[in-house]
DNA sequence: ACTGAGCGA
């Protein structure tokens, strides 16, 4: 009797490539999201000047203001249009008089209704004024050190 | 042309 031969001959798992999915799966393919963002989305600080989005092309700087008004007193408002070709870009601003009439107009008109669109009212980015320091080189150490 | 998530002459 002599009948035994290649007894082990399985055990050819190439152990390569299970090395590899094990790294694969090791750096999570789908990236968990962490949520480290949940209470960041602030749109911007509390301000009289309003920014208004989300206006119908052909809102003017009057009808903004008319629809704001309802809200508090309204110093200016401007809706952006192209100077190149005069047509509305879809959003503008509007200055109250008091931080308190800014909230109320934007609570009051932010989601509401305007020439068949729904606008959107937040407080605007502080915008450098005419009058501040241009961009230069002022930064760049260039020349010497 | 104004047709969209956008921050001003």
């Amino acid at each position: 009797m002599a009948m035994r031969a290649a007894t082990t001959v399985v055990a050819a798992t190439p152990r390569g490539l299970r090395g590899l999915f094990s790294t694969l799966t090791s750096t999570s393919p789908f990236v968990p999201p962490p949520m480290t963002q949940v209470d960041k989305p602030s749109p911007a600080e509390p301000s009289t000047n309003l920014f208004v989005s989300g206006l119908n092309k052909r809102t003017t700087t009057d009808g903004l203001k008319e629809a704001f008004s309802k809200f508090g007193e309204v110093l200016n408002a401007k809706v952006v249009t192209d100077r190149a070709s005069g047509y509305s870009k879809g959003f503008g601003f509007v200055r109250y008089a008091t931080l308190e009439e800014a909230a109320a107009g934007i609570k009051g008109m932010d989601g509401q209704f305007l020439d068949g669109w729904v606008i959107f009212a937040e407080y605007a980015r502080p915008r450098p004024l005419p009058g501040s320091p241009p961009p230069g080189n002022n930064g760049s150490p260039y020349g010497r050190q």
